[in-house]
DNA sequence: ACACCAAATGTAAGCGCTTACATTTATAGC
DNA sequence: GCTATAAATGTAAGCGCTTACATTTGGTGT
């Protein structure tokens, strides 16, 4: 590969001419930076990044952690987040914290010594400590998905306990009662959130909660089957399934069909997150919608503005989450 | 950040030597290697890996191109890639090309001007020409889901024309005689492969191949149920329908559904891909698996043998398409 | 023709590391 | 105790860039 030093030769110029049309610098003749970019073209020259960034200490890339690199509810928050940002030419380096706190540590430090300009965090297990004392040090960086105080003004969010009051409230209105809950990890704050946006409708219309009919799952699928299968065993009278997300809703369709259930007719079930399969699950689900793309864009964009100087519109940092209404909700039967 | 510079002060070591306790060298004392690290912990310091990257010339970390990063293809993909390689403590770098072939040239520059060790692409757009170019370079590369016959080693590929056929091959011997097909698009080498074993199978069988009954999507969900609908008004006829992947499937369902036709009795349908959510659309998904992760995984093998010499059970590059049967296929009526 | 100033270019130090090579120190054999 | 040898450590040159500062060049006004 060839280095700015071939090209200042061929050219005839000194290194700091070549590194100065590089960076669009305004005082050089027009005579020699065409000279230099004929010089460039001619060498195939590409600028080492990695030299750039540890001379200018700039890298023009953000790091991204997420937690994982699968699943529906990541790629497009992924996706946002890169678009906006290549946009601006600016680029993303992801890496995976696995919701473990050694492994979401290794990935921040990680892109730290990488020398990104910033940090685009969705992290779940690592502590708020540790995010507060990294507010400290000079990689800034904006949180996804998670409310520390002291941080707030970085914080993109999603009103969860009102999705998770919303979902239940919408059950109780279709005429349930009798209402399970497959709830997410209760030591992730989202999950536990959504479970009391649930208890709150509950109790708004004075149903009482009962510990028989909650089952924590892990948001993946399987835990929604396995859900399903011992909420029913505990008790096979409930006519209504609330899941703290959309895998875990799929998850308990299918082990509630095992279990020789018609669906909607003898159960309705509502999820949440409104990841795209949702519509052609069957029946179609109903489901909370939580725009995880959007919330990637804003903080792309936190990141554009507060970074790099990009201008951009004021921030939003609290998502409303919204119903959204599909087939998969009817009113219950009287008896099953 | 503390730097190296710091810690050898506090240790009262040259530079060398914080820099051969760092990268675990063997001529160092055990006296001295513990000062060091207790320097290091003191400073709290960590190495600024684009620093080492630029003197070592190593950056233990592989560049990734794919073409999203969202969708239910990509996401098994690169979580497989990621898993494998760090946990031979290496990184990955990843980028989106967009099958564009601009964008895709930009990303593997990037990715290079990194100081990638090694790239795994994954593109769809860039020529052969580029490639084979490419691959004189000095960074070593495997390309994931595409042949070129001067790259054969480095080549991990699906036998797309077989799953193409085997998919075909089992809706006629359901009993259909009138197939329409949704093919990717077909300046896409595997949208093209497939189609190729559809036409195989129906040779095979002698039945012969209407153009009416294609339609040419591109792979995303709007393009199936566009799909469904065009083809049904030139032939109301068919009585089975395969899609070139999985996406295209589930949106011609929706579309089908909403022409008011009963599935699966009055229509098979049969996908390609496998993804996760087949098991969850209604009637389950008839496919072809792609073990996309597995070849993620044989890619990141690939890389930790060819470039970091860490031995690894000798690679697979050729992978088998395979028919998972599930629901969404059945005998036709004799009339509709 | 001269001084003066801005624009264009060059010089060289450094970013934080690695590593070949030189030097010092410890170890062993006699 | 002395040399030969190996082990431990240090020195300093670079990796490919950026950038403060110095120097040169060319254009003005008089």
């Amino acid at each position: 590969m060839a280095t700015i030093y071939e090209v200042s030769k061929l050219a005839g110029v000194s290194l700091a001419t070549v590194s100065r049309v590089m960076n669009n610098n305004a005082n050089v003749s027009d005579a020699t930076r065409k000279k230099v970019t004929l010089a460039m073209e001619e060498l195939g020259y590409r600028p080492n990044s990695i030299a750039q960034s540890l001379a200018s200490n700039c890298s023009n890339s953000a790091g991204l952690l997420v937690s994982e690199l699968k699943g529906p509810f990541y790629g497009p928050m992924m996706s946002g987040i890169e678009n906006t940002l290549r946009n601006q030419g600016k680029h993303v380096i992801i890496t995976a914290g696995h919701s473990d706190a050694e492994r979401e540590q290794q990935g921040i430090e990680f892109l730290i010594s990488r020398n990104c300009d910033a940090l685009i965090l969705h992290v779940e297990a690592i502590s708020d400590e540790y995010l507060i004392k990294l507010s400290k040090g000079k990689t800034p960086f904006v949180l996804l998905n998670r409310y520390i105080e002291e941080l707030a003004d970085r914080c993109i969010i999603l009103d969860n306990t009102k999705g998770g009051y919303l979902a239940t409230k919408y059950i109780i209105e279709s005429g349930h009662k009798d209402i399970a809950y497959i709830s997410g990890p209760l030591w992730k704050k989202d999950a536990q959130e959504r479970l009391n946006g649930h208890k709150q409708a509950l109790d708004e219309f004075a149903i009482k909660f009962d510990e028989n009919n909650l089952f924590e799952g892990d948001f993946v699928e399987e835990s929604g089957y396995e859900g399903f299968a011992t909420l029913y065993k505990n008790n096979p009278a409930f006519t209504a399934l609330v899941c703290a997300n959309d895998e875990m809703a799929t998850g308990a369709m299918v082990s509630a069909r095992e279990h020789g259930i018609q669906l909607p007719s003898q159960l309705s079930i509502i999820g949440y997150d409104n990841v795209f399969f949702t519509r052609h699950v069957y029946p179609p689900l109903s489901t909370i919608n939580y725009p995880i793309d959007e919330m990637g864009k804003v903080a792309a964009q936190w990141v554009l503005s507060h970074v790099y100087q990009k201008s951009v519109h004021p921030i939003q940092t609290l998502f409303e989450p919204e119903l959204v209404i599909r087939q998969s909700v009817v009113k219950p039967l009287t008896s099953r």
